[in-house]
DNA sequence: TGCAATTTAAATGTCAGACTTTTAAATGTC
DNA sequence: GACATTTAAAAGTCTGACATTTAAATTGCA
């Protein structure tokens, strides 16, 4: 009975499959160590060379980390939150860079989890998070302001939001949708949009988190949607004209 | 002036690295070929293996796929949606599993991002997504269903709902928190929950998307939720009061 | 005896070179 | 023109070696 059907995939990949399937079932658990690459390979029954490369997707995963020298090795990984931040921003960006997706949909996304976070951030924000959020606003109306920094503030002023939900998993999933929008707003800022316009909302909005008020701050969150989808729309209209012009 | 401070990463990680902020970036398009692994070797001046393992890297993260043959070689990757999904859901269940995060944290998490695709769910739903969601109720209604069954079933009744939200962006930011609960709600599967319970907010959160009544859907997704925060909860007292007995 | 310096062994990191397998294009044949 | 054959390029794999790092074991000395 041929069980090693469908057996186009690499050995490495085979052998990181394996071994992250034993991680995920829990059979090997957090800092337990794994056999040396000599021992893997007899145990796989292939080349060192080969077991490296399975060890190196593990790592580009953060599910294991090396350590050189005598009782080195492989180690199995807590996955942190930094890490699992980076891997989410990472793949949201490459998602909507690639993948055509329009300006609407990854806006709508991001507004509707970020408006799912509002309740819990206004039951639960800190004096902190009011603080962070009150800072970025004076930055972001400071007068020569870089478009860089600019974004760099929004982003903070949101991710502060966020985190005032206190529920990490939430911080998590929101990390994705909040940090890789920033390149989709550069794409925007050199032209339609109105800082003061923004600010204003930023404002209400922490103050509306201030009071504890989440109907409003909903509101303000949905609002400040609408706008952003509408300068996609200006720019999307714009850059049609043009076109249309060079024709 | 030493500028290769911090360099206590390997070669392989750097180089990755390297290659992977030309993706990001742009530099580097969808489909195009990388240089071989031995012009690669040559460029980044280390041996072939090292490159390779560069290059495994990448592939563990879909950002790369490699094809052998003549004209073969390495290309940038179109990270389809299966592939953030799947990256996602990985993600997901090692962060859940690996950082003690509690029921109620991952709980609250999962039923804020879905309340956020209700609306959008109950504006959108096709005749397709109901059907889905109905036959996944009829499935759970099965008397002699298995425990494992009806958690597949409970995942893919809310996969359709997240889906009928009609946003890919959604979808993929919901993956990890809609099937990653899977493992965590088989750790209380065995003991206190009530199928019919359930069976009956399934078919009312059904009923709310058929009509299209969005307030019904949120505010039934919410006693969902605290549901089975109960049950969460109880499982955990049950267990201290077992602990507390074998003193 | 106790502490510091040294040695050592185990492990990963890296390299060089060879061989195998796959694959598509180029070539040849009918 | 259609089909078979050759060929070359590239990834996949293996062997063996050497470099580097690191913690434990050993040694040396006071």
């Amino acid at each position: 009975m041929k069980n090693e059907k469908s057996d186009a995939t690499d050995l490495s990949a085979q052998i990181a499959k394996d071994i992250r399937d034993s991680i995920i079932s829990g059979q090997l658990i957090v800092d337990e160590r794994l056999p040396s690459e000599a021992e893997l390979a007899e145990q796989f029954n292939v080349s060192r060379p080969t077991v490296r490369e399975a060890l190196k997707r593990l790592a580009a995963q953060s599910l294991i980390r090396t350590q050189r020298g005598a009782f080195g090795g492989a180690f199995i990984n807590r996955i942190a939150y930094p890490d699992a931040y980076g891997q989410q921003i990472t793949t949201s960006t490459l998602l909507l860079s690639m993948n055509e997706i329009s300006f609407d949909v990854a806006c709508e996304a991001r507004f509707a989890m970020e408006r799912a976070c509002a309740p819990l951030a206004c039951a639960r924000r800190t004096p902190d998070h009011l603080a962070t959020m009150r800072a970025e606003i004076s930055r972001q109306s400071q007068p020569g302001l870089s478009d860089e920094s600019w974004c760099a503030s929004d982003v903070a002023f949101h991710r502060a939001l966020v985190d005032a939900a206190d529920n990490p998993v939430l911080s998590y999933n929101l990390s994705g949708s909040v940090e890789a929008m920033q390149p989709l707003m550069n794409m925007i800022t050199f032209t339609a949009r109105s800082r003061e316009k923004i600010i204003m909302l930023h404002t209400q909005i922490a103050n509306a988190v201030e009071t504890r008020n989440a109907d409003a701050c909903d509101q303000l969150l949905q609002e400040l949607a609408t706008y952003t989808a509408e300068l996609g729309e200006n720019v999307r209209q714009a850059r049609q004209t043009d076109r249309e012009k060079q024709k």
